[in-house]
RNA sequence: GCCUGGGUGGCGGAACUGGUAGACGCGCUGGAUUCAAAAUCCAGUGCCUUCGGGCGUGAGGGUUCGAUUCCCUCCCCAGGUACCA
């Protein structure tokens, strides 16, 4: 074989494994750059071709900027605590641990066979006891911070309590959920409870009762972001909200930074604008509508008012309602008499649906009247209120001031239950629906009136301070996140609890390791898995009772990229000096399905890691790619599940007779056929099923016989894409070793030996059938043909769907190239004198592009200019060894096996090549001195002249016109106008 | 509904700042080589055509000497998001 790629690839696999080829030093002359792929989840599936993609690009990127002479830090690691793995464990009983294990070495493997130039001396584990130490010190760090919001950063609680024990509360600008003040005096006063109680409520991460998605058939909660159209993101299991104590993080905090930070990195608009979407910020103001007193004989005049949030406050004068969500806590106080049984039956039916039913129910308005009023701040009149579920008890302050005119589902409402309709806008006519432009001109509002409503919002805001009835805020959508999961396979707690007063483990004894448990579930009372550890199995145990929860998946992943830099530091989390080095990540590749989840979190962490000043920046990822989704190409058969009455007369010529009433019989059709319906039934497919009876009964065929078929469910089911025989026809042999349950079942073929398939593009995924394996595409053709195929498949960020028929040209191509190096007997030969004009122009044309396309992340540009570089010195049968030399260093990013074979070839030391210095673009090669100029009349080419570069614009125009070509199309005509752009087209406008 | 991408041959895709539309690869057709096959090599391959040419980048309009590229209107596909006041 002339390229043996089985050999080259392991030979090279083993020499870089063995020299540490792609070890990265901490500290170098020489400017660092930080490639990171996304953290891989080992799934018990194992890589698809998928996976790779992103890999590939980022390795290729990788060893180009070492060839650049860049220090290069491109590690890998697992994401290796999560959910698969524990309820693997749940059904068979094995530590995840050990199947964690076991899914590492299988996702290890199959890198390695790609050849990715990772320094396997930083992988990291997030479920190993060494790195899980340090994300416990991270959660006492935040445990010990609060926000300051005047110095808009995080701040040691120890100053905290300084000011709390100078002056109380009242002059701290905090991020917080404490209701009320204090004073000096009152602090001091406090039990140690008390006081813990109060510090919970500014802490970055704090165990509070709140509303959480708890998904029962996990057994867990789960973040916001887990959770897709209402249920569970993994398994897709409803979920509902519970009120539970759990810890959480105070991200709000960081709400306006991570929203500002989003300007100064490099990522896609569409993930950004995710994020910004997530975040929600909103601005206008709060505004105070004080109770109507009421009716004689009431008094609510202790009541609290009525606060809401609006973003336009320019419409205040529009309000004609309010409206308060169910949950609200005023509802049950300021509801009358009248409608205490109404509301609460409301309240039921609200509290009755879940968040799924309620998102689903969008265009159905309900609502409840409560018979009370709120008296407008700035007219002084009354106000009917309202409650209805369109309001949000978590978003503001769960209730709205209506403004039908001005907002659609305050319009909605107002007309559901015929309420009064204002209009304040200055011709606008809102009869068939509400205005919600913010161009029009205010009327009909006192002091408002004649301004447009951008200045509106601004004087009304002004206003509604002057007089004191509230005051401009932001609002943020973003919630805090809950961090507690009622699992096994995550990170422990560094926590106890002492009387219930939540403390933390001293960092001397950090590592707090998972406890061995007898089973991977919940104790009879509800507890997390962890509940059932004895004393004994907890390495540290403080207090009445360790912390029961584990930590979310997204806590490890938060600050991974850090730990690379200093992967085996025992005293910290990353060394300053490192972090100092390294920075943060240059480039990361990876999927956008982490827009909300780990792209917000990881932002929000580097963020607080920054303010205490342990990391020098802000932002962990300065640009991303997010590589397309590699589709699968799903085969499909039609399933009919047919339930029949059979009647058979003269078994065996016995005269006994076989009947048999709801039969059952499933029956699979092939593509051409599976149009059949029940009632067009044809006598050979009821044959065919009689057939399979008698086999089943092991009777003889008769002639006389009957069937009814009673039931016919069709559907369309997956078939494994490797039980095909080609592209569109099933192997039947194969389908039934694949599944048992095939054995008994019809198949019904079009012709003789044919069953076709119906082939659809989706989702590559194992339940999906259709997921191929990168390992026999390197056993087939090799791992640099695998890399530049997925790479020549299209753009990096586009989906595509995965075809394995052009892998054969890009395997062509590695030949190709081999043979400029090889003669027949697949000898080296070199012409070793100077390199011909035209293999010097062909070089250089494809060192601007390569370079070029690499500069811009165009990974499959740069494969087509390889293979038209190859074609290119093939004509010139150029074998130059300069050429050559320098070729192979242009492909080494792309194929690294090879390269590093030629390059040995060529006489250069094993294992330089990956720092060898990346070709320079000398553009003398390229210098022509005539140009072929198309000849366009009316923008259509027509013909190619050549003419000098250095002609002149009147010179062309004169040999383009004089042209015999020229005639025909002038048609006689003279022309009206000539375009010359020299060195690129000429046109006649005729 | 809203936000973000995207629509180019039989297929994957190229054309970076407006300048030869379809590079490169697959597939297909014909030929060479071969006992044969694989592999390799050569030629052709957007559509239509009366062989002059005409039409072509989702549709329609516009700007321009010239538009896949810029502007407007609309359609379709993918992803995200959805009572956020």
């Amino acid at each position: 074989m002339e390229y043996d790629f089985r050999q080259i690839e392991k030979n090279w696999r083993e020499f870089w494994a063995e020299n540490k080829t792609f070890k990265a030093e901490d500290f170098s002359d020489k400017p660092k750059y930080y490639v990171l792929d996304m953290f891989p989840y080992p799934s018990g599936a194992g890589l698809h071709v998928g996976h790779p993609l992103g890999y590939i690009a980022s390795d290729i990127f990788s060893r180009y900027k070492r060839l650049q002479g860049y220090n290069v830090l491109h590690p890998m690691g697992y994401d290796s605590f999560g959910l698969p793995a524990e309820q693997y464990a749940i059904q068979t009983g094995q530590h995840p641990e050990k199947t964690t294990k076991e899914n590492i070495a299988r996702y290890r493997g199959q890198m390695d066979k790609i050849g990715f130039s990772f320094d396997w001396d930083r992988e990291v584990r997030t479920s190993s006891p060494e790195y899980y130490k340090w994300t416990q010190w991270i959660f006492k760090q935040l445990f010990d911070c609060w926000y300051n919001k005047e110095a808009d950063k995080a701040i040691r609680i120890s100053e905290l309590v300084s000011i709390f024990e100078a002056e109380g509360n009242t002059g701290v600008n905090a991020e917080h959920d404490f209701e009320g003040t204090f004073s000096s005096e009152e602090w001091k006063a406090m039990s140690e409870k008390e006081q813990s109680t109060v510090l919970m409520s500014y802490r970055l991460t704090y165990l509070a009762d709140s509303w959480v998605n708890w998904c029962p058939a996990l057994g867990t909660v789960l973040a916001n972001d887990e959770v897709v159209n209402g249920v569970s993101e993994r398994g897709g299991h409803p979920v509902e909200q519970k009120l539970m104590r759990q810890w959480s993080m105070r991200i709000k905090a960081y709400a306006e930074r991570l929203l500002t930070g989003l300007d100064t990195i490099d990522w896609t608009d569409s993930i950004k604008d995710q994020q910004r979407n997530w975040i929600g910020k909103s601005q206008g103001a709060s505004v105070i509508f004080p109770l109507w007193r009421g009716v004689e004989g009431e008094d609510n005049n202790e009541l609290a008012p009525i606060e809401v949030f609006t973003t336009r406050p320019d419409t205040i004068y529009g309000v004609s309602f309010m409206v308060l969500a169910p949950e609200h806590p005023l509802v049950d106080q300021i509801t009358t008499e009248e409608y205490k049984e109404s509301v609460a039956e409301y309240k039921r039916q609200a509290s009755l649906k879940s968040e799924r039913d309620r998102q689903s129910d969008v265009k159905n308005i309900s609502g409840q009247n409560t018979g009370a009023f709120a008296v407008h701040p700035f007219t002084g009149e009354k106000v009917q209120i309202w409650i209805g579920d369109y309001v949000l008890a978590s978003y503001g302050t769960g209730a709205v001031m209506a403004v039908p005119c001005g907002d659609q589902r305050d319009w909605d409402f107002a007309k559901h239950f015929g309420i009064e309709i204002i209009n304040i806008f200055d011709n606008v006519d809102i009869s068939e629906a509400a205005y919600t432009e913010k161009d029009a001109v205010i009327a009909n509002s006192d002091f408002l009136n004649g301004l447009p409503a951008k200045k509106a919002i601004k004087t009304a805001i002004h206003e509604i301070e002057k007089q004191g009835f509230g005051k401009g805020k932001t609002q943020y959508r973003l919630r805090d996140a809950v961090f507690s999961r009622q699992r096994y396979w995550g990170e422990p707690f560094p926590v106890y609890y002492k009387d219930e007063i939540p403390h933390l483990v001293s960092d001397a004894d950090l590592p707090i390791t998972l406890p061995e448990v007898d089973k991977y579930l919940p104790t009879e009372d509800g507890e997390p898995p962890l509940a059932r550890a004895e004393k004994s199995a907890w390495n540290y145990h403080g207090g009445d009772r360790m912390e029961y929860n584990t930590m979310p998946g997204w806590a490890g992943s938060s600050w991974y990229f850090l730990r690379y830099m200093d992967p085996n530091n025992e005293g910290q989390f990353v060394a300053r000096e490192k972090v100092d080095y390294w920075n943060n990540v240059d480039l990361y590749i990876g999927g956008s399905e982490h827009a909300t989840g780990h792209l917000l979190y990881a932002r929000f962490w580097t963020k607080f890691l920054y303010d205490l000043d342990y990391i020098p920046f802000e932002e962990p990822f300065q640009k991303m790619i997010n590589q397309g989704m590699i589709l699968g190409n799903s085969a499909f058969m039609t399933e009919v599940k047919l339930e029949f009455n059979i009647w058979m007369e003269d078994i065996d010529g016995s005269g006994e007779s076989h009947e048999e009433t709801g039969a059952e019989q499933m029956v699979y059709l092939s593509e051409g056929v599976s149009g059949v319906k029940q009632e067009d039934v044809e006598e050979d497919l009821k044959e065919i099923l009689m057939n399979a009876i008698c086999q089943r009964n092991d009777i003889e065929v008769v002639a006389d016989w009957s069937i009814e078929i009673t039931n016919w469910t069709k559907r369309l089911v997956h078939v494994y894409i490797n039980t095909l025989k080609n592209q569109e026809e099933l192997d039947l042999d194969q389908v039934q070793e694949w599944r048992d349950e095939f054995k008994d079942a019809l198949f019904v073929e079009e012709e003789e030996d044919v069953f076709k398939v119906r082939r659809e593009v989706e989702k590559m995924s194992k339940s999906k059938y259709n997921v191929q394996t990168p390992d026999d595409l390197c056993d087939d053709f090799g791992a640099d043909t695998l890399r530049m195929y997925e790479m020549f498949l299209g753009p990096l960020e586009q989906s595509k769907p995965w075809d394995t028929k052009g892998i054969n040209g890009v395997h062509n191509f590695l030949r190709k190239m081999w043979r400029l190096f090889h003669n027949e007997n697949n000898e080296v030969s070199l012409d070793m004198g100077e390199p011909s004009k035209d293999a010097l122009k062909t070089l250089h044309k494809t060192i601007k592009k390569v370079g070029d396309d690499l500069d811009r992340f165009s990974f499959n540009t740069g494969v087509s200019n390889f293979m038209i570089c190859v074609n290119e010195l093939t004509d010139q049968k150029c074998n130059n060894k300069h050429v050559l030399e320098q070729l192979t260093i242009l492909v080494s990013p792309y194929a690294p096996h090879i390269a590093e074979e030629l390059w040995v070839r060529l006489g250069n030391q094993a294992g330089t090549i990956s720092y060898a210095k990346f070709p320079e673009f000398n553009e003398e090669h390229l210098v022509e001195s005539s140009h072929e100029y198309p000849i366009s009349f009316n923008g259509k080419m027509r013909f190619k002249l050549e003419f000098p570069l250095d002609m002149s614009k009147d010179q062309i125009e004169k040999e383009v016109l004089a042209n015999e070509n020229s005639m025909k199309w002038l048609e006689g005509k003279d022309p009206k106008k000539v375009i010359v752009v020299p060195g690129k087209i000429v046109n006649v406008v005729i």
